[in-house]
Formats: C-alpha cells, structure tokens, sequence
RNA sequence: GCGCCUGUAGCUCAGUCGGAUAGAGCAACUGCCUUCUAAGCAGUGGGUCAGGGGUUCGAAUCCCUUCAGGCGCGCCA
C-alpha cells in the first residue's frame, strides 16, 4: 500500500518539477483520525523551496493523481495525510488473500549476495545467553533478508586454534588428573565449569587407563581435539534446537593448515600497509583510522589472533559477497577500527561490511546482578533456559529488543513469567484462528463480500496492509525487531475481533467474509513468526 | 584518562536519518467464561523522555556539557 502512494507522491512532484533527489517518506500515523498514511514530504521540500509547507501541500495534493484516496489533507505544520478509498483498501487485501506469496515477498534486492557471520562462539564451553541473543537476532536476519531477496549465507567461524582450545584441553587434563586423585591445583586461566570434568570423565570412560599417566605434551594434542569437537557438537545440538542453521562453518585452524593466513599477510605486505619493528610485524591500521597500528606477527615469531582474522576476512571477500555483516557481542567494540582497516586494506568497501553489536545480557538474579563468568563455571547456558521456559520463548524475548539495547535478564522472574510472556500472545492468536476453521470444517474459504466488513474489520484489514512497510524497514535497518512488535499489535487486534464478534454464524456470506479476514490475519502472522523463527502451532 | 553503547511509566522495553496529544507488556485496581480456546477481552491509574544549555517553525530524537550505568582500551584470544 504505501508503495502505491509513493508512486503516486513522485509522480506529483514530477509534473511540478519540484527536486527529484529528496526521497519520499511514507509514515503511519500516530492517531488513526490522521489517515491511513501520511508523508513530511511538503515540509522537507519547503526547506529547499523557501516555501510555506502548508501552500507546498497544497500544491502536491492538487496535482496528486486521487484515484486511490478517499480524501487527502494537509494538516498540522504540513503534512499531507491520505485516507484510501475502501474499495482499493479491498482489493490491496485480496490481493494479500490470493498472491500471498507475492504481496508478501517484496523483492528488495537483485539478488545481492550477503554474508552474515554470527554467534562463532569459542568451542571452549556451553553457549551462554549472550551468544543465544546473538543467535536469535542473526538468524532473524538470515530469515528477513532471505525473503527480502537476498542472496543469504550464514556461517559460524571456529576458534579451534591458538590458546582458547589450548587452555581447554589443559584445563581437560588437570580435570583428569583429578579424577586420578591427584591433588592438583588448576592454573588460573583453566575453565572451571562442570563441564570440564565431565568431559574428562567421558575422556576416561572411553580410552581407559590408556590415558593415565601421561604428561599434558603427550596427549594434550588428543586432548585439545576431543574435547571441543565434543562442545563444537553440543552448540550444533543446541543451536539447532534454538532454531538457528548455518550454512557453513569455517575453522580458524583449517586457515593456516592451507597457508591463507601467511597469504594474507604477503597481500597486505604488497600492498604496503605491513612494516617490521621490534622485532615484530605489524600491519598499518592507522591509514585507516585506527588508533594504533597492530601486531600480526610476535617477536616470537607467532601470529595474533588478528592475523587469521585477517585471513578469515579475506578469504569472505575472496567468496564475492556484495555485504558481510559480522554480528558481535559488543565487548569486542574496540576490535572493530583494526577489523574494517584490515577489509579496507585488501581492497573492498567500507561500507560493505557491517558490524552489529549485540549488547550485553546482564544477569540479575532476583533482582541482584549476577557474574557470569565461563572460567569460574557460573554462567546459565542457553541450553538451562531453553529447557527452562522453551525456545521460541527464548528466541521472542531477546527479538523484543534493539540489539544495541542492554539487556536485563533476570533469570528467576523469567522462569515465573514464562507463561505470560508475549510470544504465546502472539501464537495464541494463530492458534484460535485454526480452531475456528477446525471449526468452520470446510476450510475452504469463499470469496469475501466487501461490503459486509464493518470498521472493525476494516481497522484490521490495513493494520495487514502495513506489514510489508514493516517489513521493510525491517529489512532496511537491519532490525528484525519491528517484526516482533507488530506480530503484537496485530495479535491484539484479533484478540479483541475475536471477543466482540463470532466468526461462524448462520449467515453464510457473513461467515465467509469473516473467515477471509481470519486467513489474512493468519497468513500474515505465519509470516512473522517465520521471519523471528518462532512456531506458529495449530493449538496451545 | 581515552573510546563505544545506554539512560523513556513502579519493572522490562518500543518509539530516535527532527514532525502532530510520548506507546506496549508486566505489576496495581475494577469488571467479563452456558458461545469459534479466559495463554483472552473491556476499563482505571501511572511520565521533569537522567540534568542543563544550544540549533529551529518544530527536539525523546541533532549538537555541546554534566551526571549515572555497561563494555572496551595487550606482541591475549
């Protein structure tokens, strides 16, 4: 629908030859007695014209092609506010009934090919709340995008080399050696969480005695290797079942077994953005505004962890994606200037890469902020809250907010308000709408009378013409948010539809038109839900 | 000290490329189940949009500043 008037606004400003270079902006209204959409557009160009906006309005309304309003006004400081005629508010929806597929699959992009890197969690522990958040908002975006017309593909990078795993496969062997009762006392840096010991538990039951005695050189390596392709498997099981899928998964170790590590330093040395002092080598981040230039090389001969991401950007490039999205906890904020520097460097875009920080989950527990830490063992895995209050739960909660909102979590009043939490509004709506062509039996649904809507109705029916903008500018920001809380607006109204008036009554026509509302309603809520990974289940 | 993010109702959060009277859920209070699911509906109360200054026709939104909170500032990963 606002398409349709967007069309209709720019074709207006044409035959004025007012600037086409300003871009249309359609807005719902706050108050409904405004209209159905309105746009700032008179105000924007009276700026440029050094005109009144209201005589701007004015001029635009009577050049505006009216065939689909019902009445156009100017109102306040100068907006123009449209109201649609029913009968175009009509055909729009069965267009939405009919052509579900196209009225709901806006095509956004050709095709761009788009990248988002997301959760490549360190293979060292449990997935905690924060990496589900992460999850839940990538794989959202995965979703939206995809339907958007992009050319999607999700990936997970592995830390699986260098000192995280390291510690892991230490921290595996002190376990042990506990198990063999010996008193050890466990460095500080090692992960301290049960799951350690149960790993190393797991480690015995399997090789035995085989494994007693032995210095960490020996098998450390084995050690290392088991015990996070073991938590590697249980971030895909537990990912799996939060409803995130990646398409491929990328190891950190596989890059310098290949040598693309040494050569993407040799294309940046080329390039002349590497230089040696003390002893190490480092790349010049400052060229494009970093604060400082950073260490790819140690003196000891050893790369940084910078230098496979290096490698790892290079080869996203290497793969001809048009945009990356890295999506980040926001505690790595301050490696974002070295990262773009690196992207820059090797010869793309800035703008084509883009980092969304997840802010932070704060823990409280009864209201009490609550650390959480992977190396002390105290922290609530996604995994305890999945089991807790369900997935799609856990999924709406961290999809009702911004991602650069910082979250509180409270676990136990979580736990408590599980069952009034907003998704099972949401799913409760499409579930009593199921019930009711349970119901109606049939299931067909006849072709609606547009006269019999009433203003209820036909509140409904725009509120269902709006989601495509919302999808939009979902898509447009990035935000699959605004998903979420439209999915709650529209499930109010149905709700409230649903107390005030019965669907199925002797009248048949009456029925069917009112059962061509519900499909609508049902058929955008299912689209929704898909879009935020949630279930749209048949019955609750 | 420097940098990034945040501060909106009792609580959790929307609204921010400047726009009309600032919204929702929860909590509180009052009503509504012989009807297609009460995980629901109808209603009431609740705000210095952290404070101050500025920009302008117009600021929760932009700029400056103060305060408060979170997170970063390694030849760690």
């Amino acid at each position: 629908m606002h398409k349709n008037l967007i069309i209709k606004i720019d074709e207006a400003l044409k035959k004025l030859n007012y600037p086409a270079d300003v871009s249309i902006e359609v807005e719902i209204p706050k108050n409904e007695a405004f209209g159905d959409l309105s746009t700032p557009i008179a105000m924007e160009l009276a700026k440029h014209l050094k005109k009144y906006p209201r005589a701007v309005a004015e001029e635009i309304i009577l050049a505006l092609d009216g065939e689909f309003f019902e009445e156009v006004s100017v109102a306040g400081p100068g907006f123009i506010n449209f109201k649609f005629k029913r009968e175009f508010v009509l055909s729009k929806f069965s267009e939405l009934l009919h052509k579900e597929e196209e009225f709901l699959r806006q095509k956004l992009s050709n095709g761009q090919k788009v990248q988002i890197e997301f959760v490549s969690a360190n293979p060292t522990g449990p997935l905690h709340l924060g990496h589900g958040r992460g999850a839940a908002i990538g794989s959202a975006l995965a979703n939206i995008l995809r339907e958007a017309g992009y050319e999607v593909s999700t990936e997970y990078y592995i830390n699986d080399a260098g000192r995280q795993v390291e510690l892991l496969g230490l921290s595996v062997y002190y376990a042990l050696e506990r198990l063999f009762g010996k008193e050890v006392q466990m460095p500080e840096d090692c992960y301290k969480g049960d799951y350690i010991f149960d790993l190393a538990e797991e480690i015995y039951k399997t090789y035995g005695d085989g494994i007693k005695n032995k210095s960490f050189e020996e098998i450390g390596p084995f050690l290392i290797e088991f015990s996070y392709q073991k938590i590697l498997k249980e971030i895909r099981t537990d990912l799996e079942e939060f409803g995130v899928e990646f398409n491929s998964w990328v190891s950190e170790k596989k890059l310098y077994h290949t040598g693309e590590v040494q050569r993407a330093l040799i294309n940046l040395k080329e390039a002349g953005y590497i230089y040696e002092k003390d002893g190490a080598l480092w790349f010049r981040s400052t060229s494009f505004g970093d604060d400082k230039d950073r260490v790819v090389i140690k003196s000891d001969g050893t790369y940084t962890y910078f230098a496979s991401d290096i490698a790892y950007h290079k080869n996203k490039i290497d793969r001809g994606y048009d945009e990356l999205i890295n999506i980040w906890g926001a505690d790595h904020h301050g490696y974002i200037p070295r990262v773009k520097a690196a992207v820059q460097a090797l010869g793309m875009s800035p703008s084509q890469i883009k980092i969304l920080l997840v802010q932070m989950v704060n823990l409280l527990k009864e209201g009490k902020p609550f650390q959480m830490s992977k190396r002390a063992g105290t922290f609530v895995t996604l995994r305890d809250l999945m089991d807790e209050i369900g997935a799609d739960t856990t999924r709406f909660i961290f999809l009702t907010r911004r991602h650069d909102s910082h979250l509180e979590f409270d676990v136990e009043v979580t736990k408590k308000q599980s069952h009034e939490n907003p998704v099972f509004y949401v799913q409760y709506a499409h579930a009593r709408i199921n019930s009711i062509f349970a119901k109606a039996e049939k299931g067909s649904v006849k072709e609606f009378i547009g006269e019999l809507f009433n203003e209820d109705e036909l509140k409904i029916i725009k509120k269902l013409l709006q989601y495509p903008m919302i999808f939009e500018l979902s898509v447009h920001f990035r935000e699959p948010h605004r998903i979420t809380f439209y999915l709650q607006e529209l499930a109010s109204l149905f709700h409230s539809y649903y107390h005030k008036y019965r669907v199925i009554s002797e009248d048949e026509d009456l029925t069917h038109t009112r059962l061509a509302l519900c499909k609508g309603i049902m058929i955008v809520l299912r689209h929704g839900l898909r879009m935020l990974g949630v279930k749209a289940p048949e019955r609750m």
